[in-house]
DNA sequence: TACCACCTCGCTATTTCTGGGGAGGGGAAA
DNA sequence: TTTCCCCTCCCCAGAAATAGCGAGGTGGTA
């Protein structure tokens, strides 16, 4: 593994990412090899090995929005292997039949990358053999597929300075608050008793955090808070 | 590192990770080691080589607010040496006087590490001595205390009871389109026309997730919707 | 076949939220 | 010291969401 993760670490550009997943993928004889970051606002963007036909599809479906590995990745911390999500639902598996139509292995392991301000990234290398091989090879490299996971985000959260500029803007603890309670399911009046102030003084707080948010209303700038991580419910 | 990673990963409870802390402190020769859990509602809780008294007065003073290690490391997805990090304010120098005085390192490096749900966490190696000794410690180790820090966290989200037990009812796709785009920040009326259905129409499928959801309001609904992964935004 | 979940559309009245204005006091930082 | 942000409180009119009632058509399953 080592010069692999060495000639990822010196990448330069999204170019060079590329080119460091094909190393990857010839490295370790996988069908595929695939780098996919998800934005908050629903923007994403990526590298990787999978054919441009598949990926127009992806892009242009929005299968981002029923795709079991992102649906499954994104409830959990750990490293999973395609198998263990839930693929039972009819759309998935239509997908799933048309992922492995274009050339996507029947085998899969993702790795969930998070960063700053709810950023979302999946690491994925997909190949086609038997449950027992899959099995044998990723728990051989469990361990390399996660510092390759960190690098990669390491590199595209360098080159993508500008994805989140300065809507990093934290709130005020009475903002926090304010925002944690709405999604808790509490009417402006109930948070305002709550916090044991005037519902004027909480519609402040809710107006400045809707400001700072970019959001358009309450709703938005309570899914806004959620997704980067400002509050926790 | 590898039997020192393999004891980690076989630790069961919060026992088990405290007495790995000591033991990777003793296999590196470092001063400390520490993990450090915080949740953006304010709980926090973790294990590692500091003095109880230390711990006890961190937690006391609350000093997650100020601590430049926590602001710091919230802000970005690398690991980073303390030496980076902003000390100018004064209540963070006083912060760091007060470390040292109670043994923490003058050196240190930390790995930020996020989970579902806003879960924040980190990894820390303190240590005294001169920075250049230190400069090359960190550079020979820094793969390994990301895969460290990793299973540590892995350990952790296994002990906390599970955020979402419950095994959620899963929403319908047009129900799931309404909450995507109320998630957005698009009203009612808005939604209705992306989705070419009238708002009346709308107005059922929301209900219907929110009583599916069991949210009081729409914005609660979103909440739960996106905190339980049933929509990506 | 009957049932159920889903998708689509309609009405009225009430409650709640939003978007404009204001004002003053406190604390931390430059 | 001045500046800036945070916290607190107030009014009002218009926009939006909610609660309650209703209707019919589709497609899959028991």
């Amino acid at each position: 593994m080592e010069p692999i993760l060495e000639g990822l670490e010196q990448a330069e550009g999204l170019a060079a990412l590329q080119a460091a997943s094909e190393e990857i993928r010839d490295h370790y004889r996988v069908d595929h090899v695939v780098y996919h970051w998800v934005d908050s606002a629903g923007d994403q963007y990526g590298c990787g090995t999978y054919s441009d036909v598949w990926r127009d599809r992806y892009l242009e479906q929005n299968y981002l929005r029923i795709d079991p590995v992102i649906m499954g990745c994104f409830q959990r911390f750990h490293p999973v292997d395609w198998k263990r999500l839930d693929w039972s639902s009819k759309s998935a598996r239509t997908f799933q039949a048309e992922a492995i139509a274009h050339g996507v292995g029947n085998q899969g392991f993702s790795v969930p990358i998070r960063g700053p301000n709810g950023q979302f990234a999946l690491f994925t290398v997909s190949h086609s053999c038997d449950d027992k091989t899959w099995a044998e090879w990723t728990d051989a490299h469990r361990r390399d597929l996660i510092l390759i996971a960190h690098t990669f985000n390491e590199k595209a959260l360098d080159f993508e300075p500008d994805r989140a500029p300065e809507q990093s803007q934290a709130l005020s603890p009475r903002e926090v608050d304010a925002m944690t309670f709405l999604a808790m399911g509490y009417s402006r009046a109930q948070v305002a008793d709550t916090l044991s102030i005037s519902e004027h003084t909480l519609r402040v707080y809710i107006e400045s955090a809707r400001f700072k948010l970019g959001a358009m209303n309450t709703t938005h700038a309570v899914a806004r808070a959620m997704s980067r991580g400002l509050i926790v419910v």
